[in-house]
DNA sequence: CGTGCCGGGAT
DNA sequence: ATCCCGGCACG
């Protein structure tokens, strides 16, 4: 009793079936590739001049002590937009997605329209303007073209010279270490905040050399040593750790380790796998840099590509910073699935005192005791909405390719 | 019971 | 590799 017509199928059959296919799934498609995109920022701050030669050891010098205390993080899809702005819902369910994208940049896109003729210190692209913009809005409490003003109490050189360099790099240090070069001459105790201002001492005044060439057999290096003070620079140091990453979550691991999430601890130390693993020479950095002030010698041949990671692995971590719940209490803690190397955590910065100290005590404490035990049966499941609850059955092509996969969800990880 | 997702299967 | 589902753990 059927109709004799051929009846097209588009009939009312389902009605989402048809679209789901062609329209959709492309779209979404769409989405993830843009996803992917805009996480592997990778910006080179290509500016160097050959006079910077000798102040590059003073950078790899900050690079490998903040190496040694700083997680190695590296956080790639760009979650912060779901940290700051819980709101991201809004977007994602009404007509047009792309809710990364939507979401992270759109509130701050202003900054591109006020040239920044003020300062002319950032070389940086557009986009790793995307990336850094989370930590440089709020701690200046506001879209501000200004140069780094407030901050930066930290390693200047004092000697104040010739050479004066800006580099927005190793401006930021985690943990309160102050670095200084003690001229080890007899009868001569100087001490200067840089590598470069030590090493032009000895030259000049205890070799007798010109100072104006900069060339330097590294003879310098065996007069001075390195020693570290600590500092504590409460409200900057702050702001550097990042323990507000829960949100920033990545999903897929870029690191090789199968742990859901490595994501930045507040001050992971792990210092023989993250340099360790990278290069060959400069493993085992830190000790070395530690106990012999010569090391740092050996070191110095090319770091360039430790600065530019450095430099990421800051903007990335305070980027997640940037929203900083005041309470970050037991919630912030709950997604850190792996307890492993945590314990160790409390250890290492213990002789910092200070803010991060406490903090990453607390974190400890609360991680410790569900996560140990949890853990190790399972995964415990994720909290917060996933995709489906999110959208909800009927809007299925909505969600993450994973949640459609009944994979762990790879939109809203926790 | 709904939900998240691991393990495994199909293509 | 992409896509899907059974089934389990968990709330």
């Amino acid at each position: 009793c059927k109709f004799p017509e051929p009846a097209e199928e588009q009939r009312s059959t389902d009605g989402k079936r048809v679209s789901r296919d062609s329209d959709t799934r492309s779209v979404s498609l769409l989405e993830q590739k843009r996803k992917v995109v805009s996480s592997s920022i990778d910006v080179p701050h290509a500016r160097r001049s050959e006079e910077e030669v000798d102040m590059d050891k003073v950078t790899a010098a900050m690079v490998l002590t903040s190496l040694s205390t700083s997680p190695l993080v590296r956080s790639p899809p760009v979650r912060v937009s779901e940290g700051l702005s819980g709101s991201w819902k809004d977007n994602g369910s009404a007509g047009p997605f792309t809710p990364s994208s939507n979401s992270s940049s759109g509130g701050y896109w202003s900054w591109s329209a006020p040239s920044d003729q003020s300062n002319p210190s950032t070389p940086s692209p557009p986009l790793s303007a995307d990336s850094f913009k989370p930590f440089r809005v709020p701690s200046l409490g506001g879209v501000g073209p200004g140069p780094a003003g407030p901050e930066d109490p930290i390693l200047d050189e004092q000697d104040g010279s010739s050479l004066l360099f800006d580099e927005p790099i190793p401006r930021k240090r985690k943990n309160s270490m102050k670095v200084m070069f003690k001229c080890l001459w007899k009868n001569c105790g100087k001490v200067l905040s840089t590598a470069a201002g030590i090493q032009r001492h000895i030259r000049t005044i205890h070799l007798g050399r010109n100072c104006d060439s900069d060339l330097s057999d590294g003879e310098e290096d065996f007069y001075y040593t390195e020693i570290k003070l600590n500092t504590d620079s409460v409200a900057d140091g702050l702001s550097s750790l990042s323990p507000a990453s829960p949100s920033v979550l990545s999903p897929p691991p870029p690191p090789p380790s199968p742990l859901p999430s490595v994501s930045q601890l507040p001050d992971s130390h792990k210092p023989t796998q993250s340099s360790d693993t990278k290069e060959p020479h400069a493993g085992g950095t830190t000790p070395l840099s530690r106990s012999a002030p010569s090391a740092l010698y050996l070191i110095h041949t090319d770091h360039a590509y430790q600065v530019m990671k450095t430099d990421v692995n800051n903007s990335a971590g305070s980027a997640s910073t940037s929203f900083t719940p005041t309470n970050s209490s037991s919630f912030s803690i709950s997604w850190q699935s792996p307890p492993v190397t945590f314990t160790g955590t409390t250890v290492s910065p213990s002789k910092s005192q200070g803010f991060g100290d406490q903090r990453s005590q607390t974190i400890a404490v609360l991680s410790s005791p569900p996560r140990a035990t949890a853990a190790l049966s399972r995964k415990v499941r994720g909290e917060g909405k996933k995709c489906r609850k999110v959208y909800g059955m009927e809007n299925r092509d909505m969600w993450c390719t994973a949640c459609r996969w009944k994979k762990a969800c790879q939109r809203f990880t926790d």
